[in-house]
This record gives C-alpha cells, sequence and structure tokens, in this order.
DNA sequence: TAAGAATTAAAACGCTTGTTTGAAAAAACA
DNA sequence: TGTTTTTTCAAACAAGCGTTTTAATTCTTA
C-alpha cells in the first residue's frame, strides 16, 4: 500500500473518486455513524475491502472527503476577500463586502451540486454538529483560521470595537450562516412551499444581508456599515 | 406492560426518570447514533434490559425524552407571548419582544441545567441536525406549529410585508438561534478563551439582539422597529 | 508477450448493537 | 399473611459493523 503512493504517481482514480462521492452523498444524508462502508460499497458499486484498500480505514475515508469539499470553500473565500480588498484600495472593507466574501463561496458550490445528488449545504452544516470526535476536531482545525482572518478583518472595519465583541458577533454570524445551510433543506416545508429550497441565491443574498445586520446593529456602539 | 398502565397510576418512577436523564446526557453528547442502550443503562445504573421494559424501545425512549425537555420550553414561550401581548394592551408586539419570548424561554432552561451534567443547548441543538429519520419528524413536529405561531405574530407588527418575506426571515432567525446554540460549546475555543461559553445571559441577551436586528433590517422595507 | 505490481473480489473474523427470554426479586394488595 | 403484579436481572439471540485475509483479476511496463 506504501508502494503504491510512492511508485505510481498516477493510480487509478476512479473507484477511489466512487467512494468519495458516494461518501459524501451517505454521509451527508446520514452523518458519520449513519454511514457504513457497506453502504458506501453499495452506492459507489464497489467492493466492501475496497474503502480500507484505497483510504485504510473508515475515518480517514471520511476526513479525506471532507478535505476534498471544503478546502476549495476556504480557498475561495480567502480569493475573494484578497479582491475585495484590492479593489477597496486596501482601505477597510464595509460588513456587507466582509460576508459577502464568507457567504457566497459555499452558494457558488451548493449550485454546482445542485444537480448531483448530494446537497454540499447538508454536507458542511453536517460537520459543525456532527458528535464524532475526529470530526469535530477536524472542523476545528478547517475553520479556526478562516475565523481568525475574518476577525481581523472585521476589526479594521471596526477600529473601536474590543475583540471580544467582534469574536461574539462573528461566532453569531457563522453559526446563522451554518444554521441556515442545515435548516435549507426544511425551508420549504416550515413555509408550506411558499419558500423555494432550489433558490439557492436568494437564500445566499438573503443571509449575508441578515447576517451583515445582525452584526453592526448588534454591537455595543456600531461606528462605520 | 398495558397492565402496567392501566392498573398502576403511579408506578415506581426512580429507574424511569434515571434512564430519561442518562439519554438525554447522552443523547446531547454523542447524538442518536451515539447513544447505546448499554450506555444508557450504565449512566443510569440500571439493567440493560430496563430501557426495553419501560419504553418498549430505543426509539420510543429517545422520542419520550425529547417530548419531556422541549415540550416545556415551547409551552414557556407561549406563555411569555400572551403576557407580552396583554401587557401592550394587544397592540402589535415590537420584533424584539417577539424573539425575546422565543429565545429567552430557552435560557432560562439552559440555566437551570447549567448545574446538571447535561447541557440543554447541546440537546436541542442535536434535535434540528440529527440525520435519523423519526428525530426528523418529531423535530418537525414540535416546531412548526411554534413557527406558525410566530408568522401570524410578525405579521401583525409588519402588516405590509409579504407572507413569504416574514417566513424567509424568520427561518433565518430560527437556523441562528439553533446555529447558536449548537455551537456554543465551542465558542471558548473559537474566541481563544476570551468569550466564555458559561455566560448563558449574555448569549442570550447577545442573540436576540443579533436576530431582532438581522430579521427587520434584512426585510425588504422594514417599516416599523 | 511475460513478469510484476496494483486492484478487485469473496469470505471470514471479532466485536457491538437492539431486542427477547425466563427466572428471580421486590412491591402491592387483599 | 399469601398471592399476584410489577420490576429487576443475567444470559442469550440474530443482525450489522469495521477490518483482515487470501486468492483472483486487471493493469503496467520492460
Amino acid at each position: 500500500m506504501i508502494a503504491t503512493v510512492i511508485k505510481n504517481p498516477k493510480p487509478k482514480l476512479e473507484t477511489r473518486a466512487r467512494l468519495i462521492e458516494a461518501t459524501a452523498r451517505l454521509f451527508s444524508l446520514h452523518g458519520y455513524n449513519g454511514l457504513t462502508l457497506r453502504s458506501v460499497a453499495k452506492e459507489a458499486k464497489a467492493n466492501l475491502a475496497a474503502a480500507n484498500y484505497h483510504f485504510g480505514s473508515k475515518d480517514a475515508l471520511v476526513l479525506e472527503m471532507l478535505r476534498e469539499r471544503i478546502q476549495p470553500i476556504n480557498q475561495r473565500r480567502l480569493e475573494l476577500l484578497e479582491e475585495e480588498k484590492n479593489n477597496n484600495s486596501n482601505l477597510p472593507l464595509g460588513v456587507f463586502q466582509i460576508f459577502r466574501t464568507l457567504i457566497h463561496p459555499i452558494g457558488e458550490e451548493i449550485s454546482k451540486s445542485a444537480n448531483s445528488r448530494c446537497s454540499l449545504a447538508q454536507l458542511v452544516a453536517r460537520t459543525f454538529t456532527e458528535p464524532t470526535e475526529f470530526i469535530e476536531r477536524m472542523h476545528h482545525r478547517f475553520f479556526s483560521q478562516i475565523a481568525e482572518i475574518y476577525h481581523r478583518e472585521l476589526s479594521l472595519t471596526f477600529p473601536n470595537q474590543p475583540a471580544k465583541e467582534i469574536y461574539w458577533h462573528l461566532h453569531l454570524a457563522v453559526a446563522s450562516m451554518l444554521g441556515a445551510l442545515a435548516q435549507h433543506r426544511r425551508l420549504e416545508d416550515f413555509t408550506k412551499g411558499m419558500c423555494n429550497e432550489n433558490q439557492v441565491d436568494e437564500m445566499i443574498n438573503r443571509l449575508t444581508k441578515f447576517v451583515s445586520h445582525g452584526f453592526t446593529h448588534g454591537l455595543r456602539n456600531s461606528s462605520p456599515s
């Protein structure tokens, strides 16, 4: 197995890729514990032993799947943030601008994956309430750096606010975002069909607005907008 | 077993109550799938067969536990809402007033249970991202009626807003609330100890403010406050 | 094409799960 | 008290889990 990695730089990816895809879908539907290697194998039309062969263990499989799905989103966030800063001559950004760079990348990915049978929104949302410990650790690793960056950015926009105040409301903003994603599937039920869960763009825009206003006006003495 | 219920109006509740408590604790820590009847029995210092004897099945046990914990909160919400309306001579309430009745009752319960080893915040939050189907159904049953009531109330406050608009932002508000509760445990990590997760009151107040402003200013043409 | 490496496949392993069983103990009642 | 009901207990059940093993197959490459 080690030889595989070292000697063959281009292993046959088909089965591996199918396993990842099946894992993503089943994880987003049933969570970590509800996902079994047997169900993954069936979904991916692969053998039961394939997951252990390609990834070593169930944990490693799930971790790799999460890495592949989440990493690009975070990267896109940082890209957008840099873009905005450049377009703004490196002056402090507006709250709305900032949160748009945080929220839009995930909206894009959701739209992309809308045709596939796996909802990315559900997947991301799962990772943040998943009780399994090693997933909690991963979630922390992935998001704490992002949180740091956005905290710094918001501090520039609200220079008079103490760090604690920024932290609190960033926490609420992120929680809103994840909560909205997690609940998104239920929106249609909840509103008796009045709001369609497929309107991803509408959701993202409303969410960005909601979060920006909640953040700004929630602050003790909100200075700029 | 049926005879139990019919013939004995005051059955020995001790074991039963211990089972419920253990279930609450373990569910909030590990979710539905991570909770096993063996771990419940151990935690409750009861026999493995006790859960099946008293409740019939694991599902029934968990459902009963959720009912006992969530029902009082919803009841308190309606109480507070009625109080506010009476104090306001039945005029339309302010957004902040409305959301306070939605959010505070859960804060009260969290504070109450803070001494016990089970975090109610975590428990409630679990129910709304739990992948298990029968819990999803329960969650829907419990919260859709509450949603209806608050939608009506908010419609009175914002008479010019279409129902859809109200639904969208109520959805976002509820998602924020649940997301914040779910993430609450991670707040301390996330902020490097700057914000203490034990400050429940602070959290509840900030959350109420955040949600009220997000709701109001997110609306297309927000009329009153 | 032949040799070697990478992948697939089927079967079994030990372990944990929810549930059931039947007897023992405790409680309730007359 | 003696009898009946309720509750506890230990043991076992089948089913499902992640993982390992060993052999067959496919692919690569010299």
